[in-house]
RNA sequence: GGUUCCGUAGCUCAGCUGGAUAGAGCAACUGCCUUCUAAGCAGUGGGUCACUGGUUCGAAUCCAGUCGGAAUCACCA
């Protein structure tokens, strides 16, 4: 509530303030109209609510809340009055009714209104309705806001780089992805940032088992994918440990004990060792397996179209921090205990105490996440930062956020997790040890060759050359996948049955795909027969059908479903947006012809409404990072 | 055990800054292609919004508790 009061009122002083500057600068008022055709309507309906509250009631500073009226009864927006009888003195019937009246005599907005019970629904003219639409194709750009002069970071990925990347690191990727492609809409420039784990036991275990079995092998000699085959040294010391364990539990050794003594435990520390010595052997080895690594998942990456624009790696990172322990203990927020360890105090946070820094000097995870917070804002003077890192790690974000603040660095209230639900299997949680992940590349291969098996089915593409054809199914394959993870809010699990193959029907992005397809297939139309596709509407004085009043009100919330999805960190909104979209402009299609339409003018106004639903459909796909295909 | 998150149709999910009779998709069934792409549209059936209480004109939505599930509470990352 206290949100929605302070947004009201900052929308009605920016109306104020365009309104005086309108006569002083025409320019000013159409950029403002460009970033915000949802002021027009909304904020027009508010204010003329404002004053009929205080014309008729002497009621001011009254929240205006308006909603969409619901589908089964007539109208487009809705003022419950339920909140002001008391003030108004009157029956909800009869406050409704006055205020509706006065509406209509004093605003050229509403067609017509009616009064249920206490919900006034207000219908808006149709001439409202098309020169909205007028003025969402006039703007270049719609739904782009202005610059916000402000730095953002978005940190995803993350990888380790002794395994390929899984289904689990999918979901993070179009994530982090979508949001910056969201953020950077929403007016923020965005600096998208990878921090690549390349260092740590679990490659030394990598690197030992290549030693032991390599035999020299490289990607280019075996025509494994570089991640595959670093992968597959990894689970063959998983393979060697194991044994190992096995053998010293059967010479009585407990199961802990074996654990920790198997030899091939202790020679991958001892590569460690050497890494950290610098011994050139091991820093070479390393640098070539990680290379490796790199290479396969750019090749993943430039499949799936994500990029980003800094790369930070661990081995570079892993000693930060230190710095900032002795300052905490200089500043009294940090605590040493007698055996030399580093904590400090976050029980008044209710959280617990932490360690930050071990007896012997050496960091833990946190201490390099506070040094990299650090580097990551003098790299870039960030305004804020985001960490896309799964929901088992909200602890850890929280402690950390909360050092930071207390060490009171500037930048601490723009950090932000975008902390996201596992992605289960039937069978439960992918475990990579028990060989249950689903593979990235395996997965994006079989989206790939489902929607060609699909494609091929339908038989509408013959037209299309072989590429052309290759280029499809990958936006399809892709698209599908992506939409898929996207479409779920991001904190909740969700489950993925390999059993069952993604859909490519209904709440998918290949509805949404295909009506784009269809947008265009109108186009070619319009041009064979010699009509401008993007001419505007000759009068406004058309009738709307219901449908096309819907698509327009659909597009009109575009801007202010970007802001909700910047705002939230939700590229789910974006999602069921433009299914919304979709499949308003869908029933729009079945019901009314276009080139059979009755005027000239209806026809223009049916291909510009078509125009205007493609843009937006490719624009809203696009802050997914998903592609369309102008035949399918 | 403490903390956090989740629980809506057979399945997968919307709706959650409180508003009218809780919505989609999949699956099942029924219509609609002499062509603006049927990967579509229209319709039928399917619900104790986990449970109990509270707040109020009004609760799937807010609060408390209970039950179920997950994560976390590491000198792993």
């Amino acid at each position: 509530m206290k949100h929605y009061k302070i947004c009201f009122a900052l929308q009605l002083i920016f109306f104020i303030f365009l309104q005086a500057k309108f006569y002083l600068c025409r320019a000013k008022f159409f950029v403002f109209i460009a970033y915000f055709p949802m002021m027009n309507i909304h904020t027009q309906l508010q204010n003329a609510l404002a004053d009929a509250l205080k014309v008729i009631f002497g009621i001011e500073n009254q929240t205006i809340v308006l909603e969409k009226t619901r589908e089964e009864f007539e109208g487009d927006f809705t003022f419950v009055v339920f909140p002001i009888v008391k003030l108004a003195k009157k029956s909800p019937e009869q406050t409704a009714q006055l205020l509706g009246d006065y509406l209509e005599k004093n605003t050229t907005l509403i067609a017509k209104f009616n009064v249920i019970k206490g919900f006034l629904n207000l219908k808006i003219a149709d001439k409202v309705w098309i020169e909205t639409l007028n003025s969402i194709q006039q703007t270049p750009n719609f739904g782009q806001f202005e610059p916000k002069n402000q730095r953002i970071m978005v940190e995803f990925a993350s990888p380790n780089t002794n395994k390929p990347l899984h289904l689990g690191h999918l979901r993070n990727i179009f994530l982090g992805d979508a949001i910056s492609r969201i953020l950077q809409m929403y007016g923020y420039q965005v600096i998208k940032a990878n921090l690549i784990n390349d260092r740590g036991i679990h490659i030394c275990k990598s690197m030992l088992a290549y030693q032991k079995m390599g035999e020299g092998q490289t990607p280019q000699t075996t025509g494994i994918k570089g991640d595959k085959l670093v992968g597959k040294f990894y689970v063959a010391f998983e393979q060697i440990y194991k044994r190992e364990i096995q053998q010293l539990i059967e010479q009585g050794l407990t199961q802990e004990q074996a654990e920790r003594q198997a030899p091939a435990l202790l020679e991958a520390q001892e590569l460690l060792r050497k890494w950290e010595e610098n011994h050139p052997e091991t820093i070479q080895l390393w640098k070539t397996m990680n290379q490796w690594v790199y290479d396969g998942f750019e090749a993943t990456f430039r499949e799936i179209n994500v990029s980003f624009d800094k790369i930070y790696y661990e081995s570079d990172t892993y000693l930060l921090g230190k710095d900032i322990v002795e300052e905490g203990l200089q500043k009294g927020i940090f605590y040493k205990k007698p055996d030399g360890s580093v904590w400090i105090d976050l029980t008044e946070e209710k959280l617990d105490h932490k360690l930050v820094l071990r007896a012997d000097g050496t960091s833990v995870y946190i201490t390099q996440d506070l040094g990299t917070a650090d580097l990551k804002y003098n790299d870039f003077q960030i305004d804020k930062s985001i960490y896309v890192v799964g929901n088992e790690q909200d602890y850890h974000f929280k402690v950390l956020f909360a050092i930071l603040q207390k060490l009171g660095r500037n930048y601490a209230q723009g950090l932000y997790h975008l902390s996201y639900g596992m992605v289960d299997l039937p069978s439960g949680k992918m475990k990579s040890r028990e060989g249950t992940v689903v593979d990235a590349d395996d997965l994006i291969a079989e989206m790939k060759q489902t929607a060609k098996k699909r494609t091929q089915e339908l038989g509408k593409v013959s037209e299309l050359s072989e590429i052309e054809k290759e280029k499809l199914y990958q936006i399809l394959g892709v698209g599908a996948l992506k939409y898929f993870l996207l479409k779920v809010e991001p904190k909740k699990r969700m489950l993925f049955n390999p059993e069952e193959s993604i859909d490519f029907q209904g709440n998918t992005a290949s509805f949404i795909q295909y009506t784009f397809a269809r947008v265009h297939s109108l186009k070619r139309k319009a041009e064979e027969l010699g009509i401008n596709f993007t001419t505007l509407p000759a009068t406004t004085d058309l009738p709307l059908h219901p449908t096309e009043q819907k698509v327009i009100f659909m597009l009109y919330q575009f801007p202010a479903v970007i802001q909700k999805a910047a705002e939230g960190y939700s590229p789910a909104e974006i999602a069921n947006y433009a299914y919304d979209l979709t499949r308003a402009f869908n029933q729009f299609y079945s019901e009314c012809s276009i080139f059979k339409a009755e005027t000239e003018a209806q026809i223009q106004f049916r291909l510009s409404l078509a125009n205007q639903v493609g843009h937006v459909i490719q624009q809203a796909l696009a802050l997914l990072g998903i592609e369309v295909p102008e035949r399918m």
